[in-house]
DNA sequence: CTAAAAAGTTAGCTTGCACTAACATTTTAA
DNA sequence: TTAAAATGTTAGTGCAAGCTAACTTTTTAG
């Protein structure tokens, strides 16, 4: 099922939502994403005609099974793509949240499978550089990865 | 100047013909972008209208300096994307192309900077793998890069 | 040179997704 | 327990960007 950004960032947010709150409600929605709260009703009826959310009015917002595994799947582009940007070209963590979520909608599985290979490939190296001379010719194919604390759990 | 995703289309797309054919026209540009005449012409008015382009009815289509500036800088962002998803992470050049197109809009120019260092890092460092074996002790620290026909000139 | 073809434009429709204003329902606190 | 506050919904607006149908202008071929 391919969703617009923005029912994704929608999506998302309920899913975080619902692991970080007690409830998932349109107020709280409205004020993570800085959207009115009409807008958000009316894309919770989309969801909700899409069957991502069991939604009734003034009812509790929940995930279907589909829903679930979407937001899932949202998040884990969103994630690959911030964990790039931050860990591997040391971008802000700030510039690097709202670029990622702008481009999670356009990464395929595919990719976001082969970015997570190249970045696990990456990061999973240990500290820092390899020991040699980055420029010496015994070693210069090595990639300096100066990442700390990386694979952090991400949300 | 920030602009849609669509207007950017757009731009790269009057930019690209201005270079490779005689005449930019609304008929090629909605060829090429697989839209209505119509849409291209209303797209046309936009980008007159922030003087990104000069543009009378039925004349040609002519880029202004700060039309052919930021064309430069869209295509930069698009041919850096693409030139990663192709040569590091070795995906279909296709897939790179529509992939690279859609998310060029959320991509800074400090990332793209930092992606386009990152990128002549890893393939400048020649062919293949540096011929350590990359499981022993000795340079698991070692990036196996698989590229070549690197750095030919993107569009 | 003129009629047909090609190119370009205008008008009006649709959809997605934001907004505000106004109203309805639920929750909370005196 | 009931009035105020908080939350949620409905109605209607605007804008971006796609579309088709119908029209105008330019180009081209006989």
């Amino acid at each position: 099922m391919k969703l617009s950004n923005s029912l994704e960032e929608y999506l998302k947010t309920i899913y975080i939502l619902k692991n970080t709150e007690k409830q998932v409600r349109v107020t709280d929605i409205a004020k993570r994403l800085k959207i009115s709260k009409p807008s958000v009703n009316r894309a919770l009826n989309t969801l909700k005609d899409l069957k991502l959310i069991e939604y009734e009015a003034y009812k509790n917002i929940v995930l279907t099974k589909t829903g679930d595994e979407l937001s899932k799947d949202i998040i884990k582009r969103y994630s690959t793509l911030k964990l790039f940007l931050t860990e591997v070209l040391e971008i802000d963590k700030d510039i690097a949240e709202n670029e990622a979520k702008a481009m999670k909608h356009a990464i395929s599985e595919d990719t976001v499978k082969k970015l997570e290979n190249y970045i696990n490939k990456i990061l999973d190296l240990g500290d820092l550089d390899c020991g040699y001379d980055e420029n010496s010719e015994k070693c210069k194919n090595c990639v300096k990865i100066t990442a700390k604390n990386r694979l952090k759990k991400q949300v």
